[in-house]
DNA sequence: ACGACAAATAAGCAATGGCTTATTGATTGC
DNA sequence: GCAATCAATAAGCCATTGCTTATTTGTCGT
C-alpha cells in the first residue's frame, strides 16, 4: 500500500556488513571487481553477487571496460534513504523545514 | 577492527518491512505493545521480538506502566545512520558541512 | 580459432531470520 | 491468594541469505 518500497532494497543492501564495506570502499574510488576480489577476503561470485544486490537498490552501477566492469557509487541513490530520514517531522519539528530545504538543494 | 559497528544494527533493524512500518508508527506517537499487536496483523510475540530488535539497536525504548509497556522512539537513535551518511564527503561536499551542522543542532 | 583472464551465473549448503504456538513473568483488582 | 490481562521468552518451522565451488559468458592477445 505504501508503495514497492525502494527503502527496502536500500536498508537490506546496506545491512550486510561484508556489502557495506564494499560499498563504503566505492565511495574512495571506482574499483574493478577484480581489485574488491583482491582486498575483500572473500571470493569473486561473492564479490559479484554483493555487487549485484547494490546495483538492485540503485546504489551502484558498473561499467564495463575490457574484461573489467569498474563499479561506483551512484550518488543519487543514497536519496530515497535520505528523504526517509528527513520524514520524521514529530522529532525535528521545526527544523524540517531547512533540513528539507536543504535536501531540495541537494537534487540538483 | 571498525568497533562493533552500530550501524550494522541500525541497518539491520530497519531493513526489515515489518519493523520499520513498527517503527513509523512509533515516530507517531508513543504506543503499548497492545496497541501495536492491534494495528499489524502479527502476534504479540512478534512484535515484541520486532521491538526487541529496535530496542537493541538503540532506536526505540520500553517504558513500563502498570501492566502495559509503551514504547517510544529514541530520537538520539538515529544520529549513528545520519553520521554514517553524512561521512561520504566525496559525494556531498560541501553541503555536507551544512547537514552536520543541522544534525547537530537537531540533537539537543 | 585458440588460450587466458575477468566477471556473471548456477547449484548447493549451513546459518540466520521472521514468524508461529506454548509458556512463563509481571501487574492489577477482586 | 487467585483470575485476568499485558508483555517477554522458549521452542520449532520454513524461507531467506551469504557464502562456497563449478560452470558459463564476455573480451582480449596471439
Amino acid at each position: 500500500m505504501v508503495a514497492p518500497a525502494v527503502e527496502d532494497r536500500i536498508f537490506q543492501a546496506l545491512a550486510d556488513p561484508s556489502r557495506r564495506r564494499i560499498f563504503e570502499s566505492l565511495t574512495r574510488g571506482e574499483a574493478a571487481v577484480k581489485s574488491l576480489t583482491e582486498r575483500f577476503a572473500i571470493s569473486q561470485p561473492a564479490i559479484s553477487q554483493h555487487l549485484a544486490h547494490l546495483k538492485e537498490a540503485g546504489l551502484v552501477k558498473g561499467r564495463r571496460e575490457g574484461r573489467n566492469v569498474y563499479y561506483r557509487v551512484e550518488p543519487r541513490g543514497m536519496k530515497p534513504l535520505i528523504d526517509w530520514i528527513a520524514h520524521y517531522r514529530a522529532f525535528w519539528t521545526e527544523r524540517v523545514a531547512r533540513l528539507e530545504q536543504l535536501l531540495d538543494e541537494m537534487e540538483r
